[in-house]
DNA sequence: AAATAATGTGTGAACGTTCACATATAAGTT
DNA sequence: AACTTATATGTGAACGTTCACACATTATTT
């Protein structure tokens, strides 16, 4: 009743080979006589042959697999990111295993890292924006597998590809400022995230060095629900602010939403600009202005990077920094 | 300078027992004395040993692994259920091999399905709401690896498991028919998805039952962008409708877009209906009124099934069928 | 003509596990 | 005291590959 599996053995019976010679032919190896490496593949397609990549992999100690590690993908970046890196490992020969974390504690992330272990992925790129386990605790769990770090906080001697989010920060205030502003408010994402911190962090920085007060900032979880609720918040406590710089565009969206309630108007009343540019900016009423990040070239390269540190492991160590850009919509104006 | 990787007969030899007895301690086998058992675990604590699941595997001729087949990652949709696949996968104890499939072609399928089948996974998931290859032809190259679909075409002879699209719909339809509208059009998603296709026949259905004429229907790509392209196009060509029904959240924020665009307001000259209920969807402006899947529950009862499938192979075929839910919010009232 | 090189093919071992046994000791039963 | 049963441990084989050789055969050089 169940098909059988089919090894090189069989392949070989059947083509009056040995299994040594079938080997060759599944791998290309030059020394086959044209003869018989037709003989063999003709075997193979009628058998449905397909080798078994676990032995392969036994074998050759090496698994052509990548781990993925995530926390959490529901968002708009790290979903792009996760697509970008299948495709580049799976036009390399590479196959994915994708493990997501809930909850980035010591644990959860050491059982993850020990699975990926155990399967003897080649390599494991994580996508690790958030405070979690210190990097040379995650390394201890990794063994000697080649770890890129996708979004980990800025300025460590780490492989890793990050976003210069404070270059980014600045970008959306001085644009803000630029148009005429002084009472700035924000909301920020969680500050677990590096990128919210450090977004954070360059907001102060950037109204202080334009002589002005930040005012209020909230901080939200990444969803249209808590923009929304952060900004009645503002609105409540410090309402004042002429602009607000908004963590990310969902953020920004029910951060609208709040304000229109109140009939305070973008960007008549209040200029907005959010961050990541998602595909859905370009539609919000009014569009929004935000920075965008190119997330397809961060799993790109974070891939690229990651192969190179296989295959060579004396690569040096260093941090890929990509620039986001500024993209002006509607949703800023003179104040 | 390479780290060894330590194997049974290490961790063995260090405890001054058999390599067997080693591999009992892992696999929790009772018949190990709690002395061994306790004097066992401490060496592979101080080794940092851990199993070779890739060995496992070879002998086992299982891998515990499932590999997960998308089409396209980017929409809400999938992207939630693969989340929720690989949640339920790891609490099961399995791991994900994740493949996306650029575009719904038999090479690229079938490479895709090689690659997880020559790695043994024991089942796979596909979310395959497209149009792609024949069951029967996907199966062929599974060889004997269970399938579980999920949102393929609806009454398949097939384990799979769908949403009932043709109710959401109706359900759309119903509700702005019921408000009042007769002049009804469409902006409806690719009409290589399954989906797409159902939820198009039976609005035509639903209006043609209302004793109306189901207006222009435009096809979109489910990007807001498209269903700004649809909308405006609809507002050229047959401009006389009072409501829109959408295939999905994002086309109707573009569609939103374009008939503000045009001075037509929502709702008081264009009702909308969405489809999907992503979370921002409470946040446009103004809020949608859509249908509601639970991607969630898909990808839980596909792995679940799944796994039965897997484990038993007489485990009945069948389609597990969700219903949607309506949504109602101020994007609709009367026309 | 003999020595060397290139080509095609086959053999044994290894990768790190688990499975099916075999064995040894201890404990319980007739 | 002799048989059965239970417990704890060890041994050989197997899973399906690849690697490092060894061995023919033919082609090329000296």
């Amino acid at each position: 009743m169940k098909k059988q599996r089919y090894t090189l053995n069989d392949v070989a019976r059947d083509a009056g080979v040995s299994y040594q010679t079938v080997s060759r032919v599944i791998n290309d190896h030059p020394s086959v006589s044209p003869e018989t490496r037709l003989r063999v593949q003709e075997v193979i397609r009628t058998l449905g042959y397909r080798p078994n990549k676990v032995a392969k992999s036994l074998v050759a100690s090496q698994s052509n697999t990548l781990g993925i590690l995530t926390f959490g993908i529901s968002h708009f970046g790290p979903t792009q990111m996760v697509l970008n890196i299948e495709r580049a490992a799976k036009n390399l020969g590479y196959d994915l295993i994708f493990s997501n974390v809930g909850q980035p504690t010591y644990d959860q992330i050491s059982h993850a890292l020990d699975s990926l272990s155990g399967r003897r992925v080649d390599g494991i790129i994580s996508i690790s924006p958030v405070v979690g386990i210190a990097y040379e605790e995650m390394l201890e769990c990794c063994h000697d597998i080649p770890v890129v770090l996708i979004d980990p906080q800025f300025g460590l001697e780490i492989p890793s590809v990050i976003v210069d989010q404070r270059y980014g920060s600045r970008l959306a205030t001085e644009h803000l400022i630029e148009l005429g502003h002084q009472r700035i408010a924000e909301i920020c994402g969680p500050l677990n995230w590096f990128g919210a911190i450090a977004r954070h962090e360059q907001w102060v920085e950037t109204v202080h060095q334009a002589g002005f007060t930040p005012m209020m900032s909230v901080e939200g979880d990444w969803s249209a629900l808590s923009g929304y609720e952060a900004a009645r918040r503002l609105l409540k406590e410090d309402s004042h602010f002429t602009a607000l710089v908004v963590g990310n565009d969902q953020m920004a969206l029910g951060a609208c939403y709040a304000l229109s309630e109140h009939g305070r108007r973008v960007p008549l009343d209040v200029s907005i600009v959010g961050f990541d540019d998602i595909p859905e900016a370009a539609f919000f009423q009014p569009p929004l202005t935000t920075v965008r990040q190119e997330f397809n070239q961060l799993g790109d390269i974070g891939v690229r990077y990651l192969l190179e540190l296989i295959h060579n492991p004396d690569t040096p160590i260093e941090q890929h920094v990509l620039c986001p850009e500024l993209v002006v919509r509607k949703s800023s104006a003179l104040p």
